[in-house]
DNA sequence: ATGTCGATTTGCT
DNA sequence: GCAAATCGACATA
């Protein structure tokens, strides 16, 4: 069962029903020749124009976000501190920016090169367990941003996975105190049998 | 043209 | 626990 999400998976108007069908499906990529994969634990949902926490809110449309502006199913990577690349997929129909962040996933495949691109010796929570380790594992870089998932590079499959709501820890998002009351909804989604984090 | 700060991670105290 | 790393988008002038 290795078969590529279709635009249709995508191409729906509630981007946090998506974000939360995200989970347990299979990233995988396929750059600089090296193939990995992992499953998806943790997103978060930004939706666009009317989200303060998104950076379309109010329509914003630069050389950075108007990737989000694309069609569904497109890679939107930015780059954040200057130093972290983070992915995120772009959802809903072409010129609406709603988009899913990928915060977490569980390597499967491909783990040696992961390790390798993290500079680390074992498998552990720091391998892919933030937004900004995940693009580092997989070798996602700012450059795929507005790549399609359709595509051979990034790429979403069916795991087999079932996921029941139960499963589903809903919170509110991280590091999004600015956005006023819209960092209050509970637009991040943890899948349960992930959801052990050390306190902060 | 200049200054501030972020959808974060890491290492040192 | 705290602060550095590091760059581009945005606000202010």
């Amino acid at each position: 069962m290795r078969k590529r999400l279709p635009k249709s998976f995508y191409r729906h108007h509630d981007v946090v029903s998506i974000a939360k069908k995200l989970l347990g499906k299979r990233l995988c990529t396929f750059i600089d020749g090296q193939y990995t994969s992992g499953i998806i634990t943790e997103t978060e949902a930004y939706a666009g124009v009317t989200d303060k926490a998104s950076h379309a809110y109010g329509g914003r449309l630069t050389e950075r976000t108007k990737v989000m502006f694309d069609h569904p199913g497109t890679a939107y990577v930015y780059l954040c501190y200057g130093l972290h690349h983070l992915f995120n997929i772009v959802t809903n129909k072409k010129g609406v920016p709603h988009a899913v962040l990928v915060r977490a996933v569980q390597p499967e495949e491909g783990i040696e090169i992961m390790l390798q691109r993290r500079k680390k010796k074992k498998v552990d929570k720091t391998l892919s367990g933030g937004p900004g380790t995940v693009a580092q594992a997989l070798g996602i870089h700012v450059k795929h941003s507005g790549m399609s998932l359709l595509e051979e590079l990034i790429w979403v499959e069916d795991a087999g996975i079932k996921v029941s709501d139960k499963d589903i820890i809903a919170g509110p998002r991280v590091g999004v105190d600015y956005a006023g009351e819209d960092a209050k909804l509970p637009y991040r989604f943890i899948l349960r049998t992930n959801a052990e984090r050390t306190s902060k």
